[in-house]
DNA sequence: AAGACGGGGTT
DNA sequence: AACCCAGTCTT
């Protein structure tokens, strides 16, 4: 592209969005900690989805210092039902970073940015760009589908070359003046025109600047993404009642996964297992695994699962408190007894 | 570079 | 079931 169409470009970009962007409850303020909420929630989650959040969300947290003071179970609980609930930890201990190292201000300062959990370059850009109309770039799902085809770019834009291009991209397009705005029109276009499928080139306001356009390429570009590899891995979850609790299974805690339990209704007979409970352990087996669950206190037991494959399970007691407590929502009566996230196949019991 | 995030919604 | 979504972090 020339510097004039580029120069084209941005025009009729901002003023297409000028005229047709839709009103969004994030779009009010240029106060940093809304948009930087809403970047957050918008991660991976269709602005649909995020919006009822968002809204509450603010309502109980209206500022950073609000959202500092809360308990993370509070922040949790509002958070309940829009998933990749890290998210929210980390937004919760980054509010806690800027009160303690920024005085509760968020700065138009990017190296303070980068510093917080959470923030990678995507939400840095877009902070920054539509609180402070600071020049800096966006990439996201939309943004990387209307620069590959913009620039008829064949490159794959998720992955090594294509990811260092998009991002090069995205920074030459970039203007001067209005640089939120541009940003916000970039998404916009891509979520309302430039769309993944089925593109609506003939609405587009900068069809003459489009490679992908003018050579009927819209379908091809951006390459699709590889397929994921499936990989079924072998996992066993168990649960036990006794004397009003319930024993729930756990993946292997990790510092960054931790704790996540799984509810199971169903008592361990109902289900086939065979239970047989000693004075300090407990056996339980079903099918080819077998748990031998030492029990080293009244109020918390451990087990350790023996599998086949090379991991374990562990589990803990819960009161029905802490389980209602608990922010992850969980379908009653479905547990997977083998499953796979990649392939999303599973066997419920 | 690859995978988790035990997400959620649409088609 | 496949695909998509205003990504980030760990390994």
């Amino acid at each position: 592209m020339t510097p004039e169409s580029h120069r084209a470009f941005r025009r009729k970009l901002l003023a297409w969005f000028d005229r047709a962007k839709r009103d969004l409850p994030w779009r009010t303020s240029r106060d940093p900690y809304r948009i930087w909420v809403s970047e957050v929630m918008l991660q991976q989650t269709t602005v649909a989805a995020v919006i009822p959040f968002y809204e509450r969300f603010l309502v109980s947290f209206p500022n950073v210092h609000a959202l500092a003071a809360a308990d993370e179970q509070a922040v949790l609980n509002l958070w309940q039902g829009l998933g990749y609930y890290r998210r929210a930890r980390h937004l919760h201990a980054a509010a806690k970073q800027l009160i303690h190292e920024q005085a509760g201000e968020l700065p138009n300062d990017p190296s303070v940015w980068a510093a917080l959990p959470g923030v990678g370059r995507y939400i840095l850009g877009a902070v920054l760009s539509q609180a402070f109309d600071r020049r800096l770039p966006i990439v996201e799902a939309n943004t990387l589908r209307v620069l590959s085809r913009l620039f008829g770019s064949r490159l794959d834009p998720r992955e090594g070359a294509g990811k260092v291009w998009v991002w090069e991209a995205a920074e030459t397009v970039l203007p001067h003046k209005r640089v939120g705005d541009f940003n916000q029109a970039m998404m916009e276009l891509g979520a309302l025109v430039c769309t993944p499928v089925a593109p609506n080139c003939e609405l587009c306001p900068v069809r003459r600047e489009c490679v992908a356009n003018q050579f009927g390429l819209q379908a091809e570009i951006p390459p699709p993404a590889k397929k994921k590899v499936l990989t079924t891995a072998q996992e066993t979850a168990l649960l036990i009642q006794r004397e009003g609790r319930v024993l729930l299974c756990q993946r292997p805690p990790t510092a960054e996964r931790g704790a996540m339990l799984w509810e199971f209704p169903a008592t361990a007979e109902s289900v086939g297992m065979t239970v047989e409970l000693g004075p300090e352990l407990l056996t339980v087996q079903h099918g080819v695994t077998r748990f031998r669950i030492v029990l080293e206190a009244s109020e918390a037991v451990w087990l350790r699962g023996e599998f086949a494959s090379d991991f374990y399970t562990a589990g803990v007691w819960l009161t029905a408190e802490e389980l209602a407590s608990y922010p992850m929502s969980i379908p009653q009566g479905k547990l997977r007894a083998e499953w796979s996230k990649t392939s999303r196949q599973g066997r419920l019991w």
